[in-house]
DNA sequence: CGGATATTTTACGTTTACGTAAACGTGATG
DNA sequence: CATCACGTTTACGTAAACGTAAAATATCCG
């Protein structure tokens, strides 16, 4: 019998690939986030922790904690069985959305903010004279 | 002569108004993200201060450290003037939409994510057997 | 006027998410 | 065989962002 070719990552290989610290990885698995297997101590990451990993930078790119992650990925991994469970589930998702979308919409504002201060960074240099005030609309940041 | 008139918030008009604690009004403040006039010794905020509140609050929504929020001010604030310092402003803005649309792209996957998992759960409910284990699609979160 | 209520300063405590050694295997390699 | 290069555990340290409690005003209200 031929081993089934299983795609596996040591921890400095993924450390790499997404630019963390073999340190992070360490203790997102301190924190329940991963658990790879064993070779002797060595871990070996498959390609289902490698996806995790992904999973877990990019909640932390949102502002999501650890154990936010950590909440879901243990729903995603119990919640089918009872009712209870899947509709609980449901709930943490439909709750998740709802941040997104915000997330979304304060992103849509901060984003203009930047284009306008953008505009006016450049006209200020394209005329020269660094001297004269913009006038400050009302809801700015440069406000009385 | 009458007095112009102000519109200025207490501490906690604006901790009620945003849902925040005063604490963590003060400690914006120690931080050097307010700045707000005093009548004898207690506070009084101006609007300027409550948009730069709202700013901070929502650059917390974002996963933004009030650091980063505050270089952001300072910048507003001084930026105009010299042109080295305009360029400076200009390099910091382009970073920051960086992070934004890494951001969106990120919101986007996981919306998809969620709605795949929500879709997956209510397909669940509906069958009403609560034993049958989903086909996992191979970048899913339950993989192997 | 006295108690309730709001505000202030000061200061120590807490959680999150790692950083930074130290001290120890272990397999490959010149 | 000694020395890397990589991996492991254990443990203490740290920055950020407040929480929480204490003690001192200040103000309002019946």
């Amino acid at each position: 019998m031929e081993k089934p070719k299983a795609t596996t990552y040591t921890i400095t290989e993924l450390a790499k690939e997404f630019n963390v610290t073999t340190r992070a990885i360490r203790f997102y698995e301190d924190q329940g986030l991963l658990n790879p297997k064993r070779e002797g101590r060595k871990r070996v990451y498959s390609r289902r922790d490698r996806t995790r990993l992904k999973l877990i930078l990019r909640g932390k790119r949102l502002g999501m904690t650890l154990g936010e992650t950590r909440e879901l990925f243990d729903l995603f991994d119990t919640a089918r069985g009872e009712e209870k469970q899947l509709r609980h589930f449901l709930r943490i998702l439909a709750e998740r959305r709802r941040i997104l979308e915000q997330q979304q919409r304060d992103i849509e504002a901060v984003l203009a903010e930047i284009d306008a201060a953008a505009a006016e960074c450049h006209r200020l240099l394209a005329e020269g004279s660094f001297r004269k005030a913009p006038e400050a609309p009302p809801e700015s940041i440069a406000g009385p």
